[in-house]
DNA sequence: AATGAATGAGAGTTCATTCAT
DNA sequence: GATGAATGAACTCTCATTCAT
């Protein structure tokens, strides 16, 4: 009988969808008007769920942030931690693949990279900490490359990897957020390469031209 | 003695001062707890006056806020405007000036830098405007100096100076962050000194090592 | 035993009641206290729910009042239309009917009165122009009703409906304010009388004696 | 020496036209803006004052409400007193004359007239029994020279006294109203002559036409 | 699983009144 | 008399969270 099924069967793949639904949702209105402005409610019209029902799959709405944080911030640290360790690539070249799944998110997942720019990278930071954890975990990461391609004479030895990593985390941040106030375009292959070719010659070459003078 | 300055007792100087000590009071608790989280009463309890004196001299806690970022962007506006305009500096020695500027202002007020960073230049970013058109003049000075450079031969004449004039920023503004929360040091002289000398190599140089194969 | 009436829960009926329940707990505060003197969290104490409930069911207190006024206005509008639409009644019957369904109104209903009279007929008349032009509507009907009456003869035609409008509202609202300062008594049958009565006699009589002289 | 002179010589008359130039201002914005809605600051504003002088000469915002109603109603009350008491004038005449002295008066005095009847008349009848006292005293002159006129078989006796003054005042007030709101106009000596014309035919002889059929 | 009515703590803002000068 | 800075109680409205159905 199947109305019975509908009313015993919640089957995990269900319960994931719903998942999925609403901190799809979440992205979206969080993106839009920024996670304090918006209403649980507002996330949950968006999914076109019932309001109480976004507590039975997250804990409050910190939960449903945290949640899109994670599931999207650990998969990019897989990346980042796969290239590290990956010893047959330069270190320049590890960070220009950084900077280019960064740039190609922009254009696949803006509102996705924004929420976790604008609001996870900032609002409570000295709050939740666990946040600032899984952020170092990047800043971590690019260190290393710098470090390692120090170690093996491509880069520079001469600066702090630290501050280098900050400096290299920053432009990519920034450049986000241009690109969401819509100061920089990067939404066909073409913008996209231009904002590429800058990041490498910035940070890879210096913005002084060698030919110039002094 | 001048029986006109008591008549107009609560003198000028007086009322400046109160409205000083409030913004002073707000810049403390706003980068202690974040905007959001901070009271009316926790300015006012700070600042050691009444709850509504807060009202007598602003009109909002909104306003407070905005305050505390005109008061020193228009400031540190100026100064680069002034940087630009001078036609006796490189454009390097122009950014260089900048990110001294800045790294030296952490050590001098490092809870306006911190306010400023975190609360005005994010949170609702795309709702206050007015805010962003600030902040676009602080991008639209660095991009000038970047284009001067470029028609000058002292820079690469083929990145976008938008864009980099995006990163140039983006990775001062990440160290301010990276400062705020423990990770960079540079409450001393010599500590800026790395600072500052990393940000000259990773951004004027890059950080390619020039001995290095490629 | 239905089970689809568990689901659909909090039925309609319910909503419906709740938010009757608390239009009659406001009625009930606001004629006792007033309107600016009534807190919402007195309407709420009265009416049993919770504070926030209110503004589940209404967007301000000031929509309360208008609730109040709207649900009570509309239905006096309606049954003063089909009398003045009425062919089959004399002016002066029906300008009898009017003052008779507000004086026994006031034994069923005073508090409702009281309010609508009190708060919404003056304060902030010139602001909230919507019930001016609701009240509007009660005066134009009587103002026709006095118009037919003047053209079939049964009126003097030679005074300003208009003006006469005004004048017989005014004299029963001010009847409403009597009894509710318990200056007039109406609330027996026989009390009544006697106001309709003098209601009659003054407004379509006239005071004079037309036994007297002069 | 002037100077001593001014600081020391508040003469009575300078305080009083002190007062009165309050008073004035409170008239003005308790009858644009409501009793409620106007703020001590908004008088002192109108008066040209600072806004602690309030407090020199009055107790209280409500004070200065009550300053208002009290110098004109005993004005007005006294005025109808000595109408009652003049044993030369038929009943109609002194009902006449009352009417004629409010409608002349919102031509000279609207704000006055406006405050009065709404903010006084109404606002917080109930708890300000004073006000309520001193307008019983009108009506209670209206009702003894009705009383008077029935006794002299001038004035109907088969109706309530009590209650036909609240009609005469009630339409007198109503009339007020619909002036402020722009709905009876009464601004020229004609326009003036109309609605005191309709007061005397609805009020003394009747709205039924004698020549019409019953 | 799903709904949305119900809860109530919390925060911003207003403004009458006081008081030092 | 005159000023307006200072006070803080009062009040409305918001919204995350709970829970009965």
């Amino acid at each position: 009988m199947r109305s019975a099924a509908k009313k015993t069967a919640p089957t995990p793949e269900v319960a994931a969808d719903r998942k999925k639904q609403i901190l799809k949702a979440a992205v979206e209105v969080f993106a839009e008007r920024g996670f304090h402005r918006t209403r649980v409610s507002d996330i949950a019209k968006r999914a076109g769920v019932a309001y109480g029902l976004i507590y039975h799959y997250f804990e409050s709405k910190d939960d449903v942030l945290n949640c899109v944080f994670e599931e999207n911030w650990s998969v990019f640290l897989k990346v980042l931690r796969d290239l590290e360790a990956n010893p047959e690539l330069a270190a320049a070249q590890k960070l220009r693949s950084i900077a280019a799944l960064l740039i190609d998110a922009l254009q696949i997942a803006p509102a996705t990279i924004q929420v976790i720019i604008q609001e996870v990278s900032r609002s409570d930071r000295f709050v939740h900490t666990e946040k600032v954890h899984a952020f170092e975990g990047a800043f971590t990461v690019v260190r290393q490359i710098i470090e390692g391609g120090q170690r093996r004479g491509e880069l520079r030895a001469d600066l702090s990897a630290q501050v280098g990593a900050y400096i290299f985390f920053g432009a990519l941040e920034t450049i986000c957020t241009g690109f969401m106030l819509g100061h920089i375009r990067c939404s066909t292959p073409e913008e996209a390469a231009v904002v590429k070719h800058t990041v490498e010659l910035t940070l890879l070459h210096g913005l002084l031209d060698p030919k110039g003078a002094k």
